[in-house]
DNA sequence: TCAAGTTTTTCCAAATAATGAAACATAGTT
DNA sequence: AACTATGTTTCATTATTTGGAAAAACTTGA
């Protein structure tokens, strides 16, 4: 599981380390990475050291523990701010989850996965496991359907074998096959559905944001329970959500950085 | 400016790199690194090769400019996940936000700076710049004095001496001295307001967050802008503001991982 | 208190990777 | 075609990383 990228020497090792505690997912002891790492006890420990130092990490003398440092958080903020998607959404997003009263989500596809990027909860919230910078599967999801289906021949294979086609729900699509037939419809539609795919009783509407040439940049979701509203009911969002991501599609392509100091 | 942390050897350099990427904060050039960056041009590029090969970086082909990638954005994530802090507050915050009908924000103090790690929105939101991730000035914020305020002596100093001290608005504190009464004052009642020291027009009421033994683990603040709220009137929420922030406190002080596998 | 067990930290010669000046490549201009 | 500004690669030299082993530092229990 842990990063196997040939290479990148010292740096390359160092951020592998970093993943190894980020996917250990609470704080650990050297003696436990240790375990599970490819790398010597000094090497681990030296490696462990200079990310701490760096504020990547931070240490809990009490227990002994390592977890991910706030640096990380600083930075993700950066990288927020530098996408050319995100921020330039905002105000579009703030607008249509007023509008429609429902969850809102803003994602990308990377590597394969979908990448929330943003959400927008209205005043009452249905509870749900979802959050800026979590990473869900594209193959269950509307926002990644919906980016999928817009996806040329060959980015669509690469994204296609990433894909686990994990059953997490009695509605889940668990082939390749029976995906690609959901994609062609979705592309005819303009919109995807998620049909309780990932999570029992989340239902969303969901369509792809696209650049004025076609390429796939985003996906934008309106999301409900079942206890709420039915597909149908949801469909209806769906003048308003073209348009949301017509807008942002288009802000997007055509924003580039105020004064480009190159 | 850029991180001078001795040594670290590579990874020090290269984190140093992705630094400089974020704090210029839009997409650069490889020309335009080179320029203010204390290394040779092959050894620049090298460092950027090998960011960009672990996805710490991505890179625009058109037009040839780096920019933070978002693996920052799904470490961030995890490091938000493994914090004691931000996870146990969801609910309590989510509580304060909707009984006050006003932004919450919860922050830590991190390297003398406050690092907003969350915040709540009611339905009416107040135009304000602030964001998860965010890091703001810790002597002219509501839960910046009100975190100091908590500090020992010792680390009371260390923050101080982090302090720029720069003169956002005519309410800003500009000197230790100032702010040293203001801390005791702070100390004593209880809870902290801004005045409208960082943002014109912006106010706030905010606490630290203690864990049973006294010790600054965050603060909490609801925020307003002065055509809604006077100081008097956002006093009335107190009461709401120093239970929310004594239930976290405990809740996070208590709170040890699930099942803990060192 | 002491000794055995456990975990973390340091050492150092050998192995490896990083360095950077300069040469090369590529695209854009005059 | 020559010139210019950027970006990329090379390679002998130099500096860093490596990892087994040993030393500290903690923990535990009698």
């Amino acid at each position: 599981m842990t990063n196997e990228k040939r290479g990148d020497g010292t740096v390359g090792k160092a951020l592998d380390v970093l993943s190894e505690v980020a996917e250990i997912g609470s704080p650990v002891r050297f003696s436990s990475l240790l375990k599970t790492s490819k790398y010597p006890k000094a090497t681990l420990y030296r490696l462990l050291q200079t990310l701490l130092n760096q504020d990547m990490l931070s240490y809990n003398e009490e227990e002994q523990t390592y977890k991910l440092g706030l640096k990380l958080v600083r930075m993700a903020h950066s990288a927020w701010l530098q996408s050319s998607l995100a921020p330039v959404a905002v105000p579009f997003i703030d607008d249509l989850s007023a509008k429609v009263g429902e969850t809102v989500h803003l994602a990308e596809l990377d590597n394969g996965q979908v990448l929330y990027v943003d959400k927008r909860n209205p005043a009452s919230p249905i509870e749900m496991y979802s959050q800026a910078g979590k990473v869900g599967p594209a193959y269950c999801t509307g926002v990644g359907k919906a980016m999928m289906a817009f996806l040329d021949e060959s980015e669509l294979n690469k994204v296609i074998s990433k894909q686990a086609f994990h059953k997490y729900t009695q509605h889940t699509i668990t082939s390749a096959k029976e995906l690609k037939k959901e994609l062609a419809s979705i592309k005819k539609e303009g919109i995807a559905f998620d049909r309780q795919e990932h999570e029992e009783k989340i239902i969303c509407i969901s369509s792809p944001i696209l650049t004025s040439n076609g390429k796939v940049i985003g996906g934008l979701s309106i999301t409900s329970s079942i206890d709420i509203h039915s597909l149908k009911s949801l469909e209806k969002f769906k003048p308003e959500l073209l348009e949301t991501s017509e807008l942002i599609g288009r802000e997007a392509g055509a924003w580039s950085f105020p004064e480009k100091k190159y």
